[in-house]
This record gives C-alpha cells, sequence and structure tokens, in this order.
DNA sequence: CCGAGCGCTGTTAACGTTAACATGGTGAGG
DNA sequence: CCTCACCATGTTAACGTTAACAGCGCTCGG
C-alpha cells in the first residue's frame, strides 16, 4: 500500500500520546499508575500501548529519575556453588522486584581491584549493590567507594558495617560438630576455608566454640582454600595423625580432597574416620561414601539481600542501615559419618 | 571552613569542563578519543577528570548515542560448572570492550519463558543479547522475540540460524573414544546429556562417528540428564550388562555417579571398566580414581561470543550474521582410563 | 450565585551526553 | 599577499522521559 511506510525505529512515548490523542505527560502518568486519570483515558491510552507494542526507555527514564531500574552486583568466585547458587537467588527476586541485575567480577580481592568494580557499578548508575561473599577488607572498600545514597547490601559480610544477610555459618558448625559428638567422638578435626573469608571464619569459630561448650578440647585448624587440592593436601596430612577420628570440612569439594586422601592411604570412611562436609552440592551424594554434609540455602539469601536492598531503595529500610538476616541451615545425614573405632 | 560546601552530587561534564577551562564538547571529544583536541588541552580535561572522579553518565551517552553500554545475556543451569565458567568468560570479555553485563535466568527452556526473558532484555535497551547453552528451541525462538537490529550470538546454539561460538564437542567426544579404543577397549559405552540440548547431541554424534569410523558397533546410547543421580543409574545399569569395560560420559558429574555405582557393585575402576568424563570440573582429579577428561575451555567461549557480538553491534560483523567459532578441547589423562582386562 | 478547591490534562523545563554545525585562527601554495 | 583548507574549539539542538507548574471545568458549601 503506498504510503504505508514500514515503523524501523521503536514506538516513544510520544507516538502513544498521538494515537491516543493525550499528551505525553498523561502516558507517563498511566505508566507509573498517577491516580488522576479518568478511567477512559487509561483505557485508550493503554490500547495505544499494545497496539504499538510500546516500552518506556530505561535509560531516558533513568537519567530523569537520577536512578535506574538496575541492581549491581559484586561477585567473586561465580563457577563456586555457593555464590553461584546465591546468584541465581538475586536473579530471580530481582526480576519479581521489577529491577535487572548487571553483574561485575573483580580481578581479584584487594582494595584496588575493588574499587574498581565499584566505580564500574557506579557508572552504571544502579539503584543499589549486592555484595556476595566479599572478603574482609571488601565490605568496607565498597562502602566507601560507593556514590552518596547508593545503598549496598552484604551476603556474608562483616557484621557492623553495612546491612547484610547470612548463612548461619556457626550453626552449620554447631551441626556438623553436634552430629560427630553425638556418634561418640572424643572432638572433631577441622579444615577451614581461606583465612581472609568471613564465612570461612564464621565455620571455624562455630566449630570450636560447640567443641569447647563440650568441654572438648579443639585441635589445630588445617587451613584449606576450598579447593579439593587444599582438602587432599590436608587429608594426607591428617593421615599421619594417630588419633583421629572425625573431620569436619568446611565444604564438600574439600571434604572430595579428604575422602580421596584417606582412600589413598587405605583409611576406611566412615569405619575408621567420619568425614563431615559443608554446602550439599549436587554431587554430595554421589562421594564414595556419601557425603554427610551441612545445607545453607543459598537461594533464599539471595533473595533476601535483594528485598532487603529493594526496602532500603524505596528508603523504608532508612530505620535501619546496617540490619542483618540470617538463614539456618540444615543437617544432611548420609553415610560419611559413623561411631567413631573402636 | 565556611562556604567550602561538600559537593553530594557526583560530577558531571559541565563541572569537567569549567575547571579545565574548555567546553563541554572538548571534554566530550577527550572522553571519546576524537583526534582534533590539542595534546595541552587534553591533559588539562584528563587532570580535571581525575580531580573530580568524574565518570561519564552512561544512561545520558546511551540516550544520545540511542545504544546502550549493556550487553543482555541469557543463561540457562548457572549452577552448572559449563554456563558458569562461560559467564565467567563473558564477563570478562565485556569489561575489557567497555560494555556491562545483565543477566536473566528463565524460569524454564519453554517458549513462552524464553520469550518473557528476551522481552525483559529488550526492555533493558541491551546493545546486543549473548544465549549460553540454549535448547534446541531456543535460539529460535529468542531471535523472533528480540527487537529488529539487536543482534544476537549463541553459545552452543543450533548451527544455521544465529553466530554462534561452540566447543567443538564433536572433537572432545572423538578424543575420548580414540583414547579408550588405543587402550585396546573394543567398543566404548556412553551415557548422554539430555536430548534436548545440542551440545549433548553433538557429543553423541562425535562418540558414534568415531566408533563407526573405527568399525567398531556402537551400544545404545543411555540417556543422562547431566546429574550425578543420572550417572549413578546409568552405572547401575551397566553393572549388570556383560562385556562393558568402558564408558565414556558426557559430563563429569555423571561420570562420578559412574564411579560410585561401580563402586557399589564391587567393579573396579580402572582395572575392570575404564570411566572418561568430560568438562574437566576443578574436582574431577580427586574423584576416585582420579577422572581422565575432556577439558573444553569455557572461559575462551564466552570471551569469543562477546567478541563477536560486539563486532556486530559496531556493524562490521554484518557481512556474516551467522558464522561460527569453534573452540578446541584438549583430553586431561588420570588414572581412571587404563587397557581393559585379559 | 459566587468562590474555593479538586480532578484531570497540558506545557515547559530539566536530566547528562553527543552529533551537527559554526567560528576563528594558522599555515601553505599560488 | 590572498585564499583555501584544515585544525581546534565552541554553540545549539537533539535523545525520551518525568517533575513541576499551569489551566480548565466542575462541584459543593456558604
Amino acid at each position: 500500500m503506498s504510503g504505508a511506510r514500514q515503523r524501523t525505529r521503536p514506538a516513544v512515548i510520544g507516538d502513544v500520546a498521538q494515537l491516543a490523542g493525550v499528551s505525553n505527560q498523561t502516558v507517563s502518568r498511566v505508566l507509573n499508575d498517577h491516580p488522576n486519570v479518568r478511567s477512559d483515558t487509561r483505557d485508550r491510552v493503554l490500547d495505544a500501548i499494545r497496539q504499538l507494542n510500546y516500552r518506556p526507555n530505561l535509560m531516558a527514564r533513568g537519567l530523569v529519575r537520577q536512578r535506574s531500574h538496575l541492581i549491581g552486583v559484586v561477585s567473586f568466585d561465580t563457577v563456586l556453588f555457593g555464590p553461584a547458587s546465591t546468584l541465581v537467588g538475586i536473579g530471580r527476586a530481582s526480576r519479581d522486584h521489577g529491577y535487572g541485575v548487571t553483574i561485575v567480577t573483580p580481578e581479584s580481592s584487594d582494595r584496588s581491584s575493588i574499587a574498581d568494580a565499584m566505580a564500574t557499578i557506579a557508572g552504571q548508575a544502579v539503584a543499589g549493590v549486592v555484595m556476595v561473599f566479599p572478603s574482609r577488607a571488601a565490605s568496607a572498600t565498597a562502602l566507601v567507594s560507593l556514590p552518596e545514597g547508593v545503598p549496598l547490601v552484604a551476603v556474608e559480610a562483616d557484621e557492623d558495617i553495612v546491612t547484610s544477610v547470612h548463612i548461619d555459618q556457626a550453626a552449620g558448625a554447631r551441626m556438623a560438630v553436634e552430629h560427630l559428638l553425638y556418634l561418640g567422638h572424643e572432638t572433631v578435626w577441622h579444615v577451614s576455608g581461606p583465612r581472609d573469608r568471613l564465612d570461612a571464619q564464621a565455620r571455624v569459630d562455630g566449630w570450636r566454640a560447640t567443641l569447647e561448650a563440650a568441654g572438648r578440647v579443639a585441635p589445630p585448624v588445617i587451613a584449606g582454600d576450598w579447593s579439593a587440592e587444599s582438602g587432599y593436601q590436608a587429608g594426607l596430612e591428617l593421615a599421619e595423625r594417630p588419633g583421629v577420628s572425625a573431620v569436619f570440612a568446611a565444604n564438600d569439594h574439600m571434604a572430595l580432597g579428604l575422602l580421596r586422601a584417606f582412600h589413598e592411604r587405605g583409611i576406611r570412611v566412615p569405619e575408621e574416620v567420619s568425614v563431615i562436609g559443608f554446602d550439599d552440592i549436587p554431587e554430595a551424594g554421589y562421594f564414595i561414601p556419601p557425603l554427610t554434609t551441612v545445607r545453607p540455602d543459598h537461594e533464599e539469601v539471595g533473595r533476601r539481600a535483594v528485598a532487603s536492598l529493594v526496602s532500603l531503595v524505596d528508603g523504608q529500610g532508612a530505620a535501619d542501615p546496617a540490619a542483618h538476616e540470617w538463614v539456618m541451615p540444615t543437617l544432611i545425614r548420609r553415610t560419611s559419618t559413623a561411631t567413631p573405632p573402636r
């Protein structure tokens, strides 16, 4: 048909206004659910929107509102099970709250990388920031390098500085240790995560506190770094020591390394040594033997972090800028733990 | 000091211009590396930028340029090792190219979820979209539900529709099978990934083609779903069959399940059955026994996908809207494979 | 019957940036 | 010495949206 030019450019608010026979501002009011619009006008506008398949340009909206529709996520170790799961929770919750998610992964966890990541995030004019599994220094650095007025929620962060959501690491560690003590072990060894990680430290503290509460002597911590390799090395070390009957690994990957080291040294699990992990990765039930472990709900943590952030952004949470939430883990019993050898 | 009001609002281009004693446009020219700026002017501007810690507002820039600084990523199964690694590569490469990343994870992989995810992405005015590990139907759906002019690059997508970057799955499968044939196995069984996944299918095809090229009979495919559980079930099934001497699992998690099933049935690996995996997850070296596997470079795939997308966005790749790239995996030999029993 | 107030809509001016065009100066070639 | 070209910079006008204010007509109370 002559004159029937194909519109190549997506519709803008003016096109909608014209088609509906109203002003731009009225369309804007409909879009933003302002009260004072007559309902037949509203219907006409909504009709025009559908007809033109109009979607508001979020950059223009963000520009004038001085706030974007994006939540910035700063995440470390995104291939690991915990952070990855948390990210899933964050993604779902953000969508439910009407926000997009933009992710940046710092090169390393030193201050300058983090400041850099924050600057990148800030440049995207995010409404708020969620930080996933920061190291000890990270949350403080993040706070100072973020522009005024951009709220920050951290997952597993240093407690007093910033709003945060945590797995109740100490409770999880307690479950693990109490389970082993209940089975009759005299004490429990611990292979920890990296020293500069707060979640790792919380597991160490929980482990030690539980042993001491039971009047047991806490053996020295064997330091790992989350990797199966470090668990393996720890296992070789523990295999040399007499009297080791139970080991609590700070995550399942290190527990896997332990199992392998004990197997290699001919030490049977659980008959001679009990091993318990943390995380309940999907594979944990298929280790040899199937791993008893503590299951934290990482997704829930992500969801709650976003919920907190959104309420902070909307200014409703302003009263309490450093609130804390805890998510309780559960113990998953499999066959890598048993009563100690006679 | 009286009068020394703290600036609460971040610096804008006008502040920089004023401090440097030039016009906004000159600052803009410096920011965008335009040639015609005298070098001492440039230095003064750069100085002012540093001094004010100025960062351009990406929403304003995107608005006037009619194109955003964001790459949209649609990803499935983000907790899995492969997709998660690819995401890391995408993140790094995007940053290097000066783009941000916004992620959306569809609820499921059916058409409406994908269309929905695309609408979400489109609403964020992304410059282009990377789709990670879509199912067979996904890339087609994605293409039609994306606004005109927004390029799409897929990782492991159906070949002819869309630009894509792939792991050379067939080559990886060939390496695995040839390794086992070389060791002297008569044939190789295969535990596959989900049927609707293209990467899984490519591994099946490569496995079958290699066996046939060697004049061997390909046994029936045992269908899995990537999970250790499905590998375990497959292992129980294979344990019942006589004459199984070598199994190629389509990923390491299923291989773990196989190892566990064989262990449970008293079948020794590798003495009685050889097992090979795919992915080389960081834990694979700590399975019992350490897993021989094929290592694909997922990060590289992510990086290349972004590179392709960026060239498409910049219009330089317009000549070839459906190019394909392949990334070659490598074989990692450990001790889960050996010569067949006598 | 008049004025105040309110419900609905429109007009104008931002938000921060860059594209397009304008301007003034400097150097080279005739 | 004049002109043309080009380099360096400035000025103006967008991009698409919403906030702030203005105005119109109606209702309701005195």
